[in-house]
RNA sequence: GGGAGCUUAGCUCAGCUGGGAGAGCAUCUGCCUUACAAGCAGGGGGUCAUAGGUUCGAUCCCUAUAGCUCCCACCA
């Protein structure tokens, strides 16, 4: 039997290991079955869970669970990713504190230390994503940089390498002096800065007056190796072609004309530095300018910056800007606001440098990837993010995928120092292929994260060899994941995929939005201001959790998460605990009979039906994974139709002495709390799972039992109307009484005139009795009423209630009066649309039908009322 | 510069292809009614941002405007 009070420590963990235990989460590669699957994101193996990672894994878990239920072989298959630079920052970090560095310990030296903190640390959000619920395959547990996975990557590698789609060659980069790396575009976030537009004057060399360039960063200038201006630009016009003195370098530059230039902008001279800028590296390949790098790798200025080697970039700032002043070569000093590129693991400022790299041909790859979601084959969720993609996919530059970091993929590209070749191989080579030389070497970088991510969905299932898994589970189905890394990860699965599989990676694209703190702030570390689902688990158990996350979300807009939220996912959770426990000390130690066999009353019927169109609607939505509108409309059903209705229409039976009807109300009583369970399942699987162990007749896991379907059977839609009036009936005698301050502990008498068919409202006067807490409660004709009453009059029923007091008469006037002029104005209403008739002629017949239906009751209830009136007032 | 989204009750947000505006929280009133005070019953509260248009009918579709948010691009 469930406990007094709802507490989820008392058994989520335990179910979870039972799960597990049973092997639930490994699905069966059955070909009579269909398959579902679901590649989970992976989180980096540094990273703790966080709460994009709770919604995440919570949508997808809802979804896996819904459709095993269903019966499809689901497969949720999980993983980690080894996150190259966000895990290799983290070690050097922890090198530091320990007096050491990347250099004294030596690649080899160091890659133990980054393995060992991947079995370190790389368990735990496996852990934490088990304590959420996720009923992932552990058994195909996967990493980036397994065996599997890193064949996957070097074969690609490979591949592309020969096909030409991928090649090493000298361009601008992003590069981040803090982690000394190269980064891709993605990887390179913009934020407003407030800074200057510096003015500077180059000086022509046969001194004949200066031209002036404007730049924001001006110790790039010691790099420069021309200026250019608009060849239309009749400021400049005859002195194109002549040579410039660069100041502080005193190296002579020319002035050139290039089409790149904006005359209208600045001062319409730019200077042009190829290794720092790539418009300015396009402007040198088309004049044919020499390249001078003048910063090093670490951000300080390079031995080619003369004066200013080995300075830090923002001191040789400061110092070319002082100096230039000296010189008298310094303009104005212009306020400037602009954006700043930041590298997204550490925020520092990146520069674009020239650098030799290896980059992925784009154009190609990107061509079907556009196709096949023009074409539908992959649809994204909401609609409107395909934009995003096309827009990103459409302009798309080419890839860089070296990164000189030792945590990784490294790449297979071998050097021959003796006749300069380069091999790329699935081997590692120890002489050259080319002219036998022993004096070869591997390429010392390794490849971007992002690259073995973008096989996710195949290399986890052992690409390239075609196996099993591969031919049963791939394509996936759909994938969960927010907008931020469409371009990092979605995009570049789609283009992987179609190339490498000959295939899409998966059919539907779910995207959710982010988890904002209660203020609507992005969650951060350094705002302090994260919420740790770790904490919420502690406190209000995982189903909480995950109900808070899910419940009334719409997909792809952010959400802000509060504790009441939570709160309430909590009391929903007692909510139901219960109720469970209400029908399960009633059913205790009886033998009930099927839902089959027993003789339904009206009340019965009407929750049969209403729950049917529960299964109906709420299946519907998570077909469409609109997990928050299911959820929302389960969660009404639970509450406002089950426990404030049934449970208590059900009372007055289990508690009289009918066994009969005892009997069947536990049957039905049961078979709606089973319906609800499985219902709720996907959503909150520890509660509903420790209650349905606990319900009589269980066998086994909920997670293993058929998903409700909409039974017709149970459906009637008559007694289900019928019992919507008694409802009615009984909601009005309680508001009345409620206006009046009637205590619930004063009875009253309470006669009911019902209008049409009263065979309804005869079966239910033992609830109207408890539930309008009447005493005494009869049908009769409205002949036979008579003594002090105050009236109800419903479109279906009059009801009199006998009167504890005397009736203040002018008060009751009031009341009536005002009810008399409400059902006035909806008898106008429905006149008027029927009066106008476009509205008969074009509305659907159904509609129209329904205001004919509306101007027939209202007119009824009007003169009802009116006589009434007119009754009262004669007394 | 280009694009997207949002604006609905005091707050946070739902609202499927147009056919009488919903929830949770908060608030007010009355209740310890033998599952639940993490509760029960009842109430109040909205010109669905503004202005036009399409339609028999608009919170929903179209156009414009305002405010807020985000993404992309990166004119030095």
């Amino acid at each position: 039997m469930l406990s007094k009070t709802y507490n989820p420590h008392e058994f989520e963990s335990k179910i979870y290991k039972e799960w597990e235990q049973k092997g639930y989460f490994t699905p069966e590669i059955d070909s009579k079955k269909t398959p579902f699957t679901i590649v989970i994101p992976p989180p980096n193996i540094t990273g703790q869970l966080h709460m994009g990672h709770a919604l995440n894994n919570s949508i997808q878990d809802a979804i896996i669970r819904f459709k095993r239920m269903q019966g499809y072989s689901a497969l949720y298959l999980p993983g980690t990713d080894h996150a190259s630079i966000a895990t290799e920052v983290k070690i050097v970090e922890q090198l530091e504190k320990e007096g050491l560095s990347k250099k004294l310990l030596g690649r080899e030296r160091f890659l133990e230390r980054a393995w060992e903190w991947k079995e370190k640390y790389g368990g735990r959000i496996i852990e934490q994503l088990k304590s959420l619920g996720c009923s992932c395959d552990w058994t195909r547990l996967a990493f980036t940089m397994d065996e599997r996975c890193s064949r996957a990557v070097r074969h690609v590698f490979v591949k592309l390498y020969e096909k030409g789609l991928i090649y090493r060659g000298d361009r601008i980069i992003n590069w981040c002096p803090s982690c000394k790396t190269a980064l891709s575009d993605a990887e390179v976030d913009y934020e407003e800065q407030d800074s200057y537009f510096w003015h500077i004057k180059y000086p022509f060399k046969d001194g004949s007056g200066y031209v002036t360039v404007a730049t924001t960063r001006p110790e790039t200038m010691l790099g420069d190796t021309a200026v250019a201006v608009n060849p239309k630009d009749a400021r400049y016009k005859g002195l194109v072609g002549k040579t410039l003195i660069l100041p502080l370098m005193d190296r002579e530059i020319p002035l050139i004309a290039d089409d790149y230039v904006d005359i209208e902008f600045g001062t319409g001279a730019v200077k042009i530095t190829p290794a720092h800028d790539p418009n300015d590296f396009e402007v040198g390949m088309r004049h044919g300018l020499p390249v001078v790098r003048v910063m090093n790798d670490d951000g300080s200025m390079s031995e080619r910056a003369g004066r200013y080697a080995s300075l830090d970039r923002f001191e040789a700032r400061k110092k070319v800007v002082g100096d230039l002043k000296a010189l008298g070569l310094l303009g104005k000093m212009e306020p400037h606001r602009h954006n700043v590129g930041q590298c997204y693991r550490c925020e520092s400022t990146v520069e674009p440098i020239v650098s030799k790299q290896w980059f992925v041909k784009m154009a190609p790859l990107a061509e079907p990837a556009i196709k096949v979601v023009k074409e539908g084959k992959i649809r994204f969720i909401p609609k409107r993010f395909e934009k995003i993609y096309f827009n990103w996919m459409e302009n798309i530059k080419d890839w860089c995928i070296s990164r000189q970091l030792w945590w990784g993929h490294r790449i297979p590209a071998f050097y021959c120092d003796n006749c300069g070749h380069t091999a790329v191989s699935m081997e590692d080579l120890k002489a050259c292929p080319e002219c036998g030389s022993a004096n070869v070497r591997q390429d010392e970088n390794v490849l971007d994260t992002w690259f073995s991510s973008a096989l996710w969905p195949f290399s986890t299932m052992g690409y390239p060899d075609r196996t099993e898994d591969l031919e049963y589970f791939h394509p996936t189905d759909v994938l969960v994941t927010a907008y931020d890394i469409i371009f990092f990860w979605v995009a570049r699965m789609i283009f992987s995929a179609l190339e490498h599989m000959g295939e899409i990676p998966f059919k539907e694209v779910l995207i959710t939005g982010l988890v904002r703190d209660a203020l609507g702030r992005k969650m951060s570390k350094s705002l302090g201001n994260g919420i740790d689902p770790m904490e919420v688990i502690e406190k209000y158990g995982a189903d909480t959790l995950r109900f808070s996350l899910l419940n009334g979300v719409a997909p792809g807009s952010d959400m802000r998460f509060s504790q009441e939220k939570l709160e309430g996912c909590r009391n929903f959770g007692n909510k139901l605990w219960n109720a469970a426990r209400f029908v399960l000390i009633n059913a205790e130690g009886r033998k009930l009979s099927t839902i089959e066999s027993v003789q339904l009353n009206i009340a019965d019927k009407w929750v049969l039906t209403r729950l049917n169109q529960l299964i109906k609607e709420a299946t519907a939505n998570l077909e469409k994974y609109e997990l928050g509108l299911a959820g929302s409309k389960i969660y009404d059903f639970v509450w406002s139709v089950f426990c404030d209705w049934y449970i208590e229409l059900a009372k007055p039976l289990l508690y009289g002495d009918d066994e009969e009807k005892r009997d069947s109300t536990l049957v039905v009583l049961l078979h709606v709390l089973g319906s609800v369970l499985k219902l709720l399942h996907p959503f909150i699987p520890f509660i509903t799972e420790t209650i349905w162990q606990s319900m009589p007749g269980a066998s086994g896991s909920i997670m293993v039992q058929k998903f409700p379907e909409y039974d017709e059977r149970f459906v009637f839609e008559e007694e289900a109307e019928q019992m919507g009036h008694v409802i009615e009936a009984i909601r009005s005698i309680r508001n009345l009484r409620a206006e009046m301050n009637v205590p619930p502990s004063r009875r009253t008498g309470i006669t009911l005139v019902p209008l049409l068919d009263g065979g309804a409202f005869e079966s239910c006067l033992v609830y109207v009795e408890k539930l309008a807490f009447g005493t005494g409660v009869r049908i009769a004709k409205r002949e036979e009423v008579s003594g002090n009453n105050v009236s109800i009059v419903l479109p279906h029923c009059e009801i009199y209630i006998a009167a504890l007091e005397l009736i203040d008469k002018e008060k009751e006037i009031e009341r009536l009066s005002k009810e008399l002029e409400e059902a006035r104005g909806e008898l106008e209403r429905a006149q008027g649309k029927l009066a106008n008739q476009g509205f008969i002629a074009k509305a659907p017949a159904h509609l129209v039908e329904q205001e004919r239906q509306k101007r027939e009751k209202y007119s009824k209830l009007v003169e009802q009322l009116t006589q009434k009136l007119e009754e009262l007032k004669k007394m």
